[in-house]
DNA sequence: TATGAATGAGGTTTCATTCAT
DNA sequence: TATGAATGAAACCTCATTCAT
């Protein structure tokens, strides 16, 4: 054979790397200005393509959110899916849960920041949102187990989800805004608060 | 003189409720929409008033959306402020705040959605984030009266603030976007969740 | 009354005359380029207005040139139905059309162009489509009257039209690209040699 | 050396394949959408060649829309050169001319629509012009050689042409628009029309 | 030689702001 | 003072053309 096929590898490679590199200058866009807030051209500008580059790799500005979106929900799915052994006992794996919480945040400020500033609602499209609810899936079976234990507070889990979720969330922002610096200690203080909302009497 | 001023308590009487029209008008479209996602010509239109108006009352965009973000902040501070008698007993002060807050959020959804959902800090001017402080200053006072009595769980008094309102806006949050349907008795046991985040073991 | 509204027709009257401006350079650049070979900014340009200003007139590109197409097709029928008295002898009415035709395409060398010279299916709506009908109507019932008397050639009416239609157009075509050079008899001979296309053998 | 040339004629051979496909695709596509509506990737994508390949054959795309004319109207010219003997007698040689411009017409759809319903004279270059005036050089010396006989009717023989060729492009476009259906006997009535054209007293 | 990913100029359209009325 | 028509810069997106492979 004379003339070899050139390795689909690389060409993908390359592909595979400048979308990368799309998808990670979107996100710090997106997450630092907006939606409207962000001009592709300055994406692509950040990303060090043509802006028509861009155009090559999703078909409009919507769908380029969308898949910054999908990205960053994840990853989050996969800290959550992964690093947590839901057949533990009931404290551990709320403390593990904790951990990988804390752990995206801050292997990943950008991504937390961008999944959790912004009313995405308008721009997202189905399977967007389907990929929301997975993710907080682990998260609400480990709540009903902890009901049928007798361990869990008596109120709707999905209404102790959302309150748990928006104390880390606010615990978080408070930190970006600059209104506190947060160090180790008061991260653990901040889980048993998180572990009394579930539980305490 | 043919056209003699109209009496100034009049034009004033007339400008302010013009003025008002416009703020009201651009909270509902920026709570919707965000800043950048909304155009100032359809703010003029909702509020019936010609594009170049708002100009005469604002002086740009930027300062139309820290106008509508004060005016909104105002009256969640007066809430805080007014409706709670901070001189009571702990477990009941933190139950009015509780309560002011409900009712604010209640009684002015578009302003609560407004002010939690969006990332302001890239258009706030200083007085406004100033003000954003104030709100959080009986809050914070009354965390402290709590340490000294020893009542307050122990870890930073900021920390406990923004995770308590956290966990508000998560509540809010997740029924604005369907996740929940919050009814009397869910907001009273999320009352008791947020006070048992405050307090010790 | 102190201060009388501004005469409303005066207002419209401005208007009126950008929108004419516009809808005549537009015209002229569909003309000369067709309709995707021309840029919005630059029949903004030649009517002397802002680029979004032809976005105040008209919703979008294809809404003008559908104006301009009405415009043109409506001016032409007005020809043809003011021009020739129908309760005429049958070959004074050939002679009025071809008269009309003729003024027509004379005081109107770019609304004649614009209309015969592309392919309008692409862009078209439903209403300019069916007036595209209405300005043939007049000339289909003179037919159908000259097949009642006898006088018409034994062929489909619509087949016979399309025929008069596309010589009248050829020779026009001819002379706009520079074939021919047509003066008053070559036109009447012309005229004559339709007539006996018409006419029975 | 281990990639030799391939042998020339092959090469020919294979590139003259994919001439033809190309210029195919761009008839089809510039007929349809008309030349600033067609995007070049989009011929390459029909002819199923790379974009780039495309600008190995032709230096531009005007130059493109030049080879697809010359190739249309060379095909054309074919037709009415060899179809028809000009040494017959004048009503036969009109004959044959008509059926020779049928049997273009419904072998080359394609090429006739886009030869006919366009206004080429913006990108035409000087050759594709000249080629133009060839193709009707056997139709003017028929009617040259009809006056002498004192069958052609009088008037410029260039005028005349322009009609009966046009009688027959706005025949043929009223069907491609679906105003009529043509079968043979209207085709047949019409040619006796176009005859009538050119002669009756 | 053939490819098609990449480019950036230029297309259509929107909108913050101005200004004549 | 209030208006809203007008503007043109800048948004999103397309496409003729190039060039590394």
């Amino acid at each position: 054979m004379v003339q070899t096929a050139p390795p689909p590898a690389k060409r993908t490679a390359a592909a595979l790397a400048k979308e990368k590199r799309i998808l990670e200058s979107a996100l710090l866009l997106f997450s630092q200005r907006g939606f409207h807030g962000t001009a592709v051209p300055e994406v692509a500008k950040h990303a060090e393509v043509g802006a028509g580059t861009i155009y090559r790799y999703f078909e409009n500005k919507e769908d380029l959110v969308n898949a910054v979106f999908r990205h960053s929900k994840n990853k989050l799915k996969q800290y959550l899916l992964n690093g947590v052994q839901l057949n533990a006992e009931l404290r551990e794996v709320f403390h593990q849960f904790w951990a990988q919480l804390v752990r995206f945040a801050h292997e990943n400020p950008t991504d937390f920041h961008f999944l959790e500033l912004q009313d995405h609602a308008p721009y997202l499209d189905q399977t967007s949102k389907q990929l929301e609810l997975e993710v907080l899936t682990p998260i609400w079976m480990f709540c009903v187990q902890g009901r049928k234990q007798g361990v869990v507070r008596d109120m709707p889990e999905e209404a102790l989800i959302a309150m748990i979720w928006g104390a880390f969330v606010g615990l978080m922002k408070a930190q970006t805004l600059g209104y506190i610096s947060i160090n180790e200690e008061t991260l653990e203080q901040a889980e048993v608060t998180c572990w009394d909302m579930l539980t305490k009497a």
